[in-house]
DNA sequence: TGTAATATGTCTGGAAAAGGACATATTGTA
DNA sequence: TACAATATGTCCTTTTCCAGACATATTACA
């Protein structure tokens, strides 16, 4: 039943977080769009609209958390991202408020009960 | 500087994974809109919109993620609501994604390079 | 008696996002 | 010589979302 409900929550933290979820990727290991596109399919099974992803790119570098680099592979020319300073820096902001928010909530510790 | 991102992000959360939030406070404690109001101020600073929160409370009930139950307390009219058995489900599945997400990616792992 | 607080609800206009089409160029393969 | 795959980009229309307004009722307090 849990199970259930597995895809569509990673689909919906894939799409609100995407790019985080680009950053992370691209953190791993640096990329170019297309392989974006494909490492997301095989890793979480979300399908990148090339659409959607292009322009996040451009905005991720124009806010400096990437910067890229044009390549070319055999006559095939290749934006690689590579994170940046600040790119990591946000990323460590979401791990550290995420894990925060794991933290099973209890409301009494600091509560002036309202009722 | 990884604290200058941590409001825009927690408000983010908040905003994105509204229902997830409003589930996790009245799994600790059953609570009714406006009190969900002021915890959700007190607890993560955030300042809901009850015209965002009421319908979205509505929907949970209707979706069979929590119950409500209407109770008088001097007069006022509360709809007080309760976690169903689904809804606990659904926060577990969360948990359990956002726990795997957390993990650090190991690209290599699995990967038959595109390249 | 008026204002703030408690309590819940709807609705609408503008902004943002999603989805898909349009556009182009190279390479690999049947 | 097509067609699929690689690779990156824009644009437009539809749909969804959000902020704030509109609406109502009770209670507490100055």
């Amino acid at each position: 039943m849990t199970e259930h409900f597995r895809t569509q929550i990673v689909q919906r933290i894939s799409r609100n977080f995407l790019d985080i979820l680009i950053l992370r990727l691209i953190q791993a290991e640096p990329m170019w769009g297309y392989k974006i596109i494909k490492e997301t399919k095989r890793l979480f099974g979300i399908k990148l609209r090339h659409g959607a992803l292009y322009p996040l790119l451009n905005s991720l570098e124009a806010e400096g958390y990437a910067k890229s680099e044009k390549t070319t592979k055999g006559g095939r020319v290749r934006k690689v991202y590579t994170i940046t300073p600040k790119g990591t820096l946000l990323i460590d902001a979401y791990y550290e408020v995420l894990n925060e928010q794991l933290q099973k909530l209890d409301l009494k510790k600091e509560a002036q009960e309202i009722s």
